[in-house]
This record gives structure tokens, sequence and C-alpha cells, in this order.
RNA sequence: GCCGGAGUGGCGAAAUUGGUAGACGCAUCAGACUCAAAAUCUGACGCAGCUCACCCUGCGUGCCGGUUCGAGUCCGGCCUUCGGCACCA
């Protein structure tokens, strides 16, 4: 029995306890069946549930139970992104412990999870802070350090002051931190890097094969990762012959014009090329460049400055002699940290030399139109000029001419060149995965033995200290034996920037409870790769980035044979309150729970699915709950009124054999599931879907109204329509659809029940409309049999009353026929 | 500045390969039910004009131009907006 009302708080908590109790949702390894990888961004645990979250795993949750329904074996787990440095913050301000903060909110969270009604199998939950998983991460810091992909160097590295700790490049933002917003300041530190630049070309190559990605995310990584073609020049220098000076230029047919040439102001062997007379130049100029701010120093509003070192390098080409300077338009970081100056072809040099009268050399000539004189730098093409025996030849060929010439003799050579940094992962903070390396003033940096793992997260520190690691005020972690001699040693006391921890964690997934290895081979082989990724775009670079890397680097460590992590990847929309996003800050939040207490989560789950595409920001509004909900009162009254009408094992009669009006709601039928089929098979358009399961409710409602009794034929019809309807609500709806089913007399699980097929010759009408337009506009519209030839569809426009009447006195010149669609008669 | 999206009613949006622009919903208005309201059901709803019961005509997918029998969709040139990168040599 159907009760006569909705009541979604009792029926979602019925529900999901009953699969809870049933394990519904447990997954196994099945071989035998075809797999179906669905993953959604893990959440880390800030404390409550917000929309967006409930956006992204109600996404989710819905491939998963379409998969599941069209019979694949699905997963679709969930975990906890756990480390990082909120739980911190909480632990020095209200003196909370970071682990308890953590996991009680991952248990208040998981509540909310559940009461979404997602289809997981939380026997397989992966919570990132706790040393079961960490474990695991340490052990592949540890393999990536034995062969030289992870390593330490004294580096100028990003500084957030706010959250005292350094940070990788892609988490500097506009010279700002990423998570807190604060200036990010330059600093000198030895610190842990990964040699993701290793994998630079093969993460560039590698992005034709993510045909299943957004093109806006593949052009991000692209720009991200910036690869140019040029060459390396070596310069002598003319006051001290044994010293020499290389640069990267993707310019090299311009090498004959250089005028004079700058070096960063932290360039290596700045101080040994400044004469006496220039020292204190120099140096005032350097710790002006030291104290300003990343924000001041990367715009590009502000004027260049630099001074001369006084020294001269030579022109290994023409033997001319130019000037060195150092400017802070040169960065240390990209190519030599030198940059060749030729001013006549490149905007930077030109501003440059303009503003301190260095001589402007024009070695490329546009043969179109040739100037003697520039006002700005051309960096058209052209052919070269002023440049000794390559004159005349066209400047992209002089490129490669230039470089033989430097290989010849022997000062220079083409190189590759990437904007992409190596990876830093060293935190000078606490909640992360301990580094497991140990200091030994005999054996040097030592990795901790494999079978010593986990290196445990000390708990006796204390958090009120400033300026450093509170891991540093555990005597019982800092000092430790040496893994190589036995002899006293220091531990690593840096952690892991979290991103370590969620490069991998979709892999643990396949094999969570494992204790012997990150993860079975044979298992993780038949889940990987994820066919199905969603998440946020805030993630384009970062964590997409990160987990490419971190697959190809396991690759070839022999950890597991996967290329790309990820076929398909679904970036969601923001969710937006009155215009923009959603935060505390603007007071435009909605709390999940409200909606779930007041609406239930299919309603929840309905309407953030409904106005937007998943890829479009979507705007949340209160009048779309409600009309959502009340969509479900509807669907539940169509059965709750009907039950004496519904058999679940009905026949459905010859459709030849039926009334009009039954073969009319057939053929609905068909048309929705395919509409909705095709609709979640393009691109998870969901929006669509919810217009499609509004027509056939609409549909199934015109039935309902124009009866008063059921025939045999009827209830048969009826019960096809409602039944099917059911199956196709049951992804988006899934505790409604079990409690109706069950209503129905339905055994076990309607969410274990096959997805409905449609015939496409029964998805059609027999009778179209078809359209007549005269030059394109539309005259008239005429109702004729959809197997009508083309012939009759000329014949059937041209006898039109109208069509007669508006063409009459005018030549025809032509009829152009749209087979099932409309003919169009072209008049003079 | 460079790269990549997007621009359609009051609003969210829809529209195989170029083929009826505005499906579906929100809001609004009207009607039914009700003592009344809510809920529910039914209907209208791009703009303008003319009639006004139905009809009919013109305009209309950011702007200008092009291709085509036919353009929201293709091509060229702009504008606006969002996102990414940005002194990368």
């Amino acid at each position: 029995m159907i009760n006569e009302r909705y009541f979604p708080q009792e029926i979602e908590k019925k529900w999901q306890k009953r699969w809870d109790d049933t394990q519904l949702n447990k997954v196994y390894n099945d071989t035998d069946k075809e797999k179906y990888y669905i993953l959604s961004m893990l959440p880390y645990p800030s404390g409550k549930l917000h929309m967006g979250h409930v956006r992204n795993y109600t996404i989710s949750d819905v491939i998963a139970r379409y998969k599941r329904m069209n019979g694949f074996n699905v997963l679709h787990p969930m975990g906890w992104d756990s480390f990082g440095l909120p739980a911190e913050n909480a632990a020095i301000q209200h003196g909370a412990n970071p682990k308890k903060w953590t996991l009680d909110n991952i248990a208040y969270m998981k509540k909310q999870l559940k009461e979404l009604g997602l289809m997981v199998d939380w026997d397989r939950e992966v919570t990132t802070c706790l040393p079961e998983y960490y474990k695991w991460t340490q052990y592949f810091f540890i393999q990536m350090f034995k062969k030289g992909l992870a390593y330490k160097k004294e580096a100028a590295v990003n500084w957030c002051n706010d959250c005292a700790t350094v940070l990788a490049n892609e988490q500097v933002i506009d010279g700002k931190c990423w998570r807190c917003d604060s200036e990010v300041e330059k600093k000198y530190l030895s610190q842990w890097f990964l040699k993701i630049t290793d994998y630079a070309q093969e993460l560039l190559d590698d992005i034709k094969l993510l045909e299943g990605w957004p093109d806006s995310v593949k052009t991000m990584q692209k720009n991200w990762i910036d690869r140019s073609q040029g060459a390396i020049l070596r310069f002598k220098v003319k006051e001290n012959p044994e010293l020499e000076v290389p640069v990267y230029t993707t310019r090299p047919d311009t090498a004959y014009g250089i005028t004079y040439l700058v070096v960063a102001p932290e360039y290596k062997d700045i101080e040994k090329l400044t004469t006496p007379e220039n020292k204190a130049a120099v140096e005032e100029y350097r710790q002006n460049a030291r104290k300003m701010s990343e924000i001041e120093r990367l715009s590009t509003e502000r004027p260049k400055t630099g001074v001369p070192l006084g020294t001269h390098l030579i022109n290994p080409l023409n033997g001319e002699e130019f000037p060195i300077w150092t400017a802070d338009y040169a960065l240390a970081e990209y190519g030599t940290g030198a940059v060749m100056a030729v001013p006549a072809h490149d905007e930077r040099d030109f501003a440059f030399a303009s503003k301190y009268n260095l001589p402007i050399k024009i070695v490329i000539q546009n043969p179109e139109a040739p100037f003697t004189e520039l006002k700005e730098a051309y960096t058209e093409k052209g052919v070269l000029v002023n440049s000794g025996d390559c004159d005349g030849i066209d400047n992209e060929k002089a490129k490669q001419a230039i470089i033989d010439k430097a290989v010849a003799g022997g000062f220079g050579e083409a190189k590759v060149q990437y904007r992409l940094r190596d990876w830093l992962i060293s935190r000078q903070r606490y909640w992360g995965t301990p580094i497991p390396i140990v200091y030994c003033p005999k054996c040097g940096t030592v990795p901790v033995d494999e079978k010593d793992l986990p290196v445990l997260l000390p708990e006796d520190v204390d958090f009120s200290v400033k300026g450093m690691s509170p891991v540093k005020t555990s005597e019982s972690f800092k000092y430790t034996t040496c893994p190589i001699c036995g002899g006293q040693a220091e531990r690593e006391t840096d952690t892991m920037d979290t991103f370590m921890c969620s490069n991998w964690y979709f892999y643990r997934y396949t094999d969570a409870r494992n204790n012997d290895a990150p993860f079975d081979k044979d298992v993780l082989h038949y889940w990987a790769p994820i066919d199905q990724y969603v998440g946020g775009i805030e993630h384009a670079i970062l964590h997409l980035l990160y987990s490419r890397f971190f697959t190809k680097a396991l690759r070839d460590l022999g950890e597991l044979d996967v290329t790309e992590p990820f076929k398909n990847l679904l970036t969601q929309g923001m969710v937006l309150k009155d215009g923009s996003k959603m935060s505390k800050s603007k007071g435009n939040t909605v709390d999940p729970d409200e909606i779930f207490r007041n609406y239930g989560a299919d309603t929840a789950r309905l309407f953030i699915l409904s106005d937007s595409p998943p890829n479009r920001d979507f705007d949340w509004s209160d009048a779309g709950v409600e009309g959502c909900y009340k969509f479900l009162n509807r669907v539940w009254k169509i059965y709750a009124a009907n039950q004496q009408n519904i058999v679940l094992d009905y026949k459905l009669p010859e459709v030849s054999t039926l009334t009009k009006q039954n073969n009319d709601l057939v053929r609905e039928v068909h048309m929705s599931v395919k509409k909705i089929s095709q609709d979640i098979s393009n691109e998870f358009q969901f929006n669509t879907v919810i217009s499609k399961y509004r027509e056939f409710s609409n549909a199934i409602y015109d039935y309902m109204n124009s009866k008063k009794d059921f025939t045999e034929e009827d209830k048969m019809v009826f019960s096809f329509a409602v039944v099917t309807f059911l199956k196709l609500l049951a992804p988006v709806l899934p505790h409604m659809a079990e409690e109706i089913y069950e209503g129905l007399g339905g055994k076990d699980s309607v969410h274990k029940l096959e997805w409905p097929t449609y015939e496409d010759a029964l998805a059609k009408t027999s009778s179209i409309t078809l359209v007549v337009q005269i030059n394109g506009k539309v005259k008239d519209k005429i109702e004729v049999d959809s197997e009508s030839t083309k012939e009759q569809l000329e014949q059937f426009a041209l006898n039109s009353d109208k069509i007669k009447e508006l063409t009459e006195g005018k030549q025809i010149v032509k009829v152009i026929v749209v087979p099932g669609k409309l003919v169009n008669i072209v008049v003079k």
C-alpha cells in the first residue's frame, strides 16, 4: 500500500536504514561484470556539507545509479581529504585536538551524506589523515626519493606569513595565498620538491588522450606547462674570460641585435660580474628587489628599473661587446635567469633600452614596408639584416641557422623550456603526512626503512609556538636513530602538502582495507582508470595536474600500470544564490540540513539537477525548491491515487490493437525513455532529463484526468507507463522510488531493476506537422502521414489552399523538401 | 596583452546534421473549487501592431556584414562578460 500523502522525512530514514541493513550498496570486485568507476572529488571535512557538495555528489550518485541499472558493476566511493590547515588552526584558536576536530567533522558530514541518500559502499571509505592511509603516501614518497624524483634543495620559495608555511607555485594566485589571500613573500629555504618537470613533456603530450575532458581544463593545463622551443647561447665575460653567462632565448634569429644583457637580481654569479665601482648600487638594487612583495614585482604596469654591473660580454657571432645589467624583469627561476636583450625586436627590451638610452640595433627588416627607425619593437616576421652572413635569410629559417652556428662554435644549442616548475611539497605545519626522512650526521639524508612505516604524527606537540612548525616541539619525534648506521639522528619535521594525499586516493578505494600494500594490483587494474570524474573547476590545475603526474610516476616506479587516471572529467559549476557564490562571509548560504528537514533529500536532489546543465553555474532559489517539492507530490499522487489500476507484472497488449489514447501513452513512454537515456549519455544533461520527467508526468495526468474507469487494456497500458516512469525516476529520487515500488508490491529494491529500453519505431508519431515555408518564412502547417514520400510532401504543400493563395501570380523557382520536416517554396 | 568559454522572454533555460526559436519550469495574470485563504486543478504568457471569440501582420537569439532556398547554429569583423595565464625572454 502507498500512503495517501508523501512524507519524505519518514520514508527517507526508513530506506537509508534498509540500504545499510541489507548492504544494498556493497561493491564486489566482480571481474565477470563490466566495471564502471565513477568518482567525485573527496570533500575536506570542514564541518558541514555545503550546497557545492550536494551538487557534486548528487551528480555522481545519479550517474552511479543509472549505470548500475544499466548492468555495470559500479564503484562510487567516498572519503575524506582530511589533512590540512583548518584543523590545525582550530587547534590553535580553540585548543582543540586536530585529530578529534577532524574525526568529529567527518562523523557529522558522513551522516549528512547518508541523508542525501548516496549509493556508496562505506566499507571502502578512505580517510587520508589516518596512519593506515598515510603510511602508503609515505611509502610512495620513499620510492620517489630512491629514484631521485623527490629531492631537497635550497630555493627561493613562496612564503605565506599567515599560514606560516611555504606554498607551491600553483598555490600562489595573483601573488596571494590560495587559502588565506594574504600576500606571498619570497624566502630562501631548503625544501622538498617532486620532479614534476621530468614529466612536463608527457603531461603535455598526453593531454590529447583526455578526450572526455572539457577543452577549458585542457587549455589551462597546456598554458600552465607552457612549452617553448628556443636555444641556449653562452657569452664570455670580457673582463673575466673564465666566466660565461648562458641565456635562454626563443629568438636566436635576433642574436646579432643584442645590445645588452640582463640578469635577475638573484642571479647566482651576480657578484662575480659586478665591478667594485658598481658594487654599492647593485647591492642596493638587489636589497630593494628582495623587499618587494610578489604583487608589486609582478605588476606589468610598473616601469622597468635596473642598474649596470660594469662588466661586458662578447657576442661570438660578430665580436660586438655589450654591457651587463641587472633588472627585476628577468626572473631567476625561468630559463637561466639571464636574458639577452634585443630592444629592436622585443617589447620589454625596447622599453628598458629607451629608458636607459641603450642602443637599439635593427636586425630584422620588414620586406614589404622597410623601416629605418622604430617607435616600438618590431616583433613580426621579416628578413635578417646587419647579421653578417645571415643577411637576407627569412627570420624563421634563421633560428635554425644561428643555432647551427652556435653548435659549431661551441657556444650554444637548441633547448626546450617549460614554465612548469618542480612541485614544492614541504610544509612547515603539523597536520599533514610526516615526510619519512632521517638526517644522520654520518650517513646524510636517509629514508625511513619501509618496514618502520608509518612514521606517526606525534601527539606531544605545542600548538602555541609561533614561526615554526609545532612538530619541532615534539622531542620524542625529533630524535631517532639512523636506519643505516643506528647512530643518533634527527627526523625531518616538515609534513607534506595535502595535495600529496589527494594524488592517489582514488586508487586506494579499489582496495581500501589492504594492510600489506597500497592496493592489490589486479584489483586496481580491474577498476582503473576512473571512467568518470566529477568535481569543481577550481582544481583544473592543482589537483588534476598533480594526480596525472603522480600516476605517471607510480607507473614508472612499477607500482601500477596506468597512464592517465581520469578518462572523463565533468567540471561542475558553482552554486550561486542571488547571483553570487554561496559563502559564509556574504551570508547567502543555504544549509542542506534545513532543506533535508523541510523537503527531504529527494527534493534537494531533483532541484540541484533541474535548472542548469551540470557544468554551468546554478542559481539556488527558494521558489525553485518549492516547485520541485510540488512536483514530487504530483508524482506521488499518480501512484497513491491509482494503486488499484497498477500492477507490476503487467502484460502489454499488441500495440496495433490499442485504442488511440492508449497508443499515444505507449508512444509517450518510448519517447521519454529515449530522450532521458540519450540526455544522460550525452554529457549528463540532467536539466533536460528533468523537463522530460515533467512532460511525461503531464501526459500521465492528462490520461488520468480523462478517465473515470479503467478497462483491462487501460490498466495494462497505464501500469506499463507508470512502472517505466518509476524506473526512470529511481536514480534521481532513490527514496521515493523505493517506497512506491514497495507499496506496489515490489520485492527487494527498485535499484536492482533494469533500466527500461525503447523501440525507435514506437517512439515516433504516425503523423507529423509539415511546415510549409515560402522563401524561408513559415506560412502554413499541415498534418500529414509521417511515412509520406518527398513527392507527396511537395504535393501536400502545393495543394494547400493557403499556399495556393499566396503563390498566385508568382513564379515558383524551386521547391525544397526536407523529409519529415518541411517544404520550402522559393518564388519570385 | 595572450588563451579558453559564454551572450536567446521578467527569470532559469531548451532547440540531431543549418530546417516551426523560446520545450520544461519559475514568476505573473485569469478562471474553477472555497464563507475566505492556503493547497490543488485548468488556462493565458517573446515584443509591437491591427482586430479583439478565433484570426492576421511585422519584428525578434549581443552588434555589423557574408554564405545559403533557409542561420541561435556556418564564415569574417567587432562589443560585452566570465574564467585562466601574464615582464616566461
